[in-house]
Formats: structure tokens, C-alpha cells, sequence
DNA sequence: TAGTGTGAAAGCGTTCACAGCA
DNA sequence: TGCTGTGAACGCTTTCACACTA
């Protein structure tokens, strides 16, 4: 399964492991802190102090991608970070859905850094008529509407990538809308895994489960009474 | 490294593989959904379906945790949802500080979800003093209080959990006086990467990257021009 | 000299396949 | 018969170690 495409000129298509793709967007945000203040090489061992990984790691990821350094000095933070910023489709701006508007939905709506990171909330919307209508988002110029024209706006806006706060009992119908209206890029808040037709990605981040995995952590620290685990 | 402290009667300790956890509040939602549902056997099948993985891992997940089912049956419901909540330490009512009252810092205080799931809200910090003395959390019975006092209050409610929703720039400065106060489990929400003791657990939730992760595979997606990829 | 680039080795987590038991 | 429990095989990720070069 999934055989190489051949004719691709200087391209990674899906031959990239999810694990790397995964840590470019810590080194892209690096590289944006390097390069505002001004500094223009770093090395692979800055790089990997700082998102906690193996310096060994950083070269492996950066060469798998064709992202090459000088011997002798690190990686160029200007070029670095377009040719990261390039693989993760961020060098134009992506229109977002949001469904869903309750108290997370409204907040992620208001998350300022994402005009900055290529990402534009571009439709919100609900099934509470007491809710659409009012404005949201940072700018306030966001209006959200009513879920039966889910389909239609999300077409018409070629918006490809839709963000689920709905309550978990909504999720898989919502999900199966948006696939239907072009979306194939899902980040779900609910707590179920949805179901999605091939070629089409899922991420899920579920808030209470994270919790309890840290109450795990927390439980085997209090039982053994808070003495340091030593550990590297 | 980490050896296996001999003595502890029916006890799994450290030594349960972080991925095995992290599967354990998935298992346990669907349990909690079938309980009330009536049902009262599950099997590997069945669990495996709804959460998205295959049969032999949750098999092997339980088995590591010394739970057994029934072969020819399946697992009790009842039962397996008892053992599961304790192993998350779930049995118990945990305390929990949120720091950093913007948009996301509220919509998390007001989340339902957590007291079922035997989490509560203990402490709400912030530093600006236009919140502070403000009401928030589902019911509005909690009050914002002010940064300074945090370690006070903190070592007071016994507080070993900790929901960080601040600005990157401040995260590290704030999970720091965490730790002191006592702290052990931190969900950090800001984009940075924390440096902590040894002992010290922390998950990061980092809404932006998982959405440049989902923009990479939009890119895709779209170069390739929405043809089905045919993949299991 | 300082730091990249990369095979080879090690380590984990997952799946396979099937023996064993209600 | 149906489903659990589990060693063995597999494949992906990470680390090691070192040749190489600006």
C-alpha cells in the first residue's frame, strides 16, 4: 500500500511520517522568536533544547524533508522557517469553520494568533437561534449563523479544514456535513471518535481525558508521598 | 533505570506504558455510556469499535493492568468501570487551579463536564486587576484571585493539579511557582515547551499546531485534487 | 573546531495468530 | 462456539556513533 509517486518533482507528498510533521509547527514557532530578535543561524542542538527532543532527532526530521545546514554553524533561521511554513500549507491563508459556539467555541473564535499563522475564521456557526446573529471572534466582525446553511457556506467559502465544539451527541452528524461540504481536515473538541471516510483527517483534543491522564500521574505521586522520582 | 518496587500488593505502579493510559478515559467513557444504557457486557470487539483501535490491543491494554474479562463473554461493564476509574485515581475529588482567566481559561472554569468526572475547580488565578474579584466557573460561584497569592492558596487547597491558560511568555514563570506550591500535574495550554523538575508531569495542548498538522494534509489534499485515496 | 548528515542499532507500541477456556 | 490472554513478529520512531566538511 501507498506507493511513491513518482513524478513529483522536488516534493514529500505523504511519504513524510506524521511524527515529523507533527514537531515542525514547535520548530516554526521557534524560528519566528529567533528571527524577531534578530538572530540567523541556529543549530540543531538550540533547536531541540528547545522544544525537548534530541538534537539528533531535529537533523533527521530537517533532512528528511530535504532541509539541509552548514557544517560548522546551523540552519539558517530565514530560509528555515519559509521552507517549513511552505510544507505545512501555511503560505496562504486557510478559511476555517468553527461549529458549535459555546463557551470553547467562542473563545477559539477570539484566539488572536491565528490571522498570524495563515488561518482565518471564516464561517462559525450553531443551532441555538438564541445565539445567531451575535458577533464573535477577536475583531468582534464575526457572525454566527444557523446550521441548516452549513452546507452551502462551507461550499461556497472552500473551506477545507472545520473545527467541532459541539457536544459530543452532535459530533458525528456535524462531521458527516462538513465532509459532505468539502471539508477534509477535522480538529474535534467532542469527546467521541468520529467516523470519516478515507482521506479525510481527524484530530482530537479532549480536554477531560488529558485530565485524567494527569490524575493518574498525580495519584501515583501522592502515593508515594512526594518524594522525587529520579528520572533524566 | 525505574525498577520495579518489589512489595506493592496489587499494584501497577510506574511501570504502565504512558500509551496505555492514554487509552484508559476513552474505555472508560464508553463503559460509563453503556452502565447507563443498562448493558452490562462488553466485549474487546465492542470497546475496541467505538474508540478506534484494533480488539488485541484492548485486550492486551487490560491485561497489563491485570483486568480480566470472560472468555466466550466479554468484560463486565459494572466492574471494569470501578477498576478503571481507580486506576486514573478518579475515585476521589481533585482539586484543580486554572491560571490565566482569558477567553480559554473561562471556557474551561465553565465546563460541566468535570465534577462527574470527579474534577473540581478549586482555585481561579489572574493577573490583571479587572478580573480579578470577577465570578466564573458553571455555577459562578468561583472567584478570580489575584497571581500573588498562588502559592498561598495553592498549598492550602492542596491543590497537586494545575490548568495553565496563560500567555507563552508567562507560562514558564507561572509553572514554576506551581511546582513550588505543589503542584505535579500541569495541562499547559501555551505554545511553549516547560522545563520542570523531575517528578513533574506535564501535557501539553497546543491548539494552534494540531491545526497547522491538519493544514499540512489540507495542502495535500488539495494538490492532489480531492480524488478519494484509497487507503484502509 | 563545531555542528551537519546518516547508516546501524535499540526501543516501543501495535498487530498477528493461535492456544486455551467459559 | 466465541472471546479472552499472550508470545512472537512487525514496523515505526528514536537514539547512537561517527564520517564528513564549512
Amino acid at each position: 500500500m501507498q506507493q511513491e509517486e513518482p513524478g513529483r518533482s522536488s516534493d514529500w507528498d505523504r511519504g513524510v511520517p506524521t511524527a515529523v510533521i507533527a514537531r515542525l509547527p514547535q520548530l516554526l514557532r521557534i524560528l519566528d522568536s529567533a528571527a524577531s530578535r534578530g538572530v540567523d543561524t541556529l543549530s540543531s542542538d538550540d533547536l531541540a533544547r528547545r522544544i525537548d527532543v534530541s538534537s539528533a532527532m531535529v537533523r533527521k526530521d530537517l533532512s528528511i524533508l530535504g532541509f539541509s545546514g552548514t557544517r560548522g554553524v546551523g540552519y539558517e533561521v530565514a530560509a528555515l522557517r519559509l521552507q517549513i511554513a511552505d510544507v505545512l500549507g501555511l503560505s496562504t491563508d486557510r478559511p476555517v469553520a468553527i461549529v458549535g459556539m459555546g463557551h470553547l467555541g467562542r473563545a477559539l473564535a477570539a484566539y488572536p494568533g491565528f490571522p498570524a499563522q495563515g488561518f482565518r475564521i471564516a464561517a462559525a456557526f450553531d443551532r441555538d437561534p438564541a445565539i445567531i446573529g451575535s458577533r464573535v471572534g477577536a475583531e468582534g466582525d464575526l457572525v454566527v449563523r444557523h446550521e441548516s446553511g452549513l452546507e452551502r457556506d462551507v461550499a461556497a467559502a472552500e473551506i477545507r479544514m472545520a473545527i467541532l465544539t459541539v457536544p459530543p451527541a452532535a459530533a458525528q452528524r456535524v462531521a458527516d456535513r462538513l465532509v459532505a461540504a468539502g471539508v477534509v481536515s477535522l480538529l474535534n473538541f467532542a469527546a467521541v471518535a468520529l467516523q470519516v471516510p478515507p482521506g479525510v483527517q481527524v484530530r482530537r483534543t479532549d480536554i477531560a481525558a488529558e485530565l485524567q491522564i494527569l490524575a493518574f500521574h498525580a495519584r501515583q505521586s501522592t502515593a508515594i508521598g512526594d518524594r522525587a522520582t529520579v528520572m533524566a
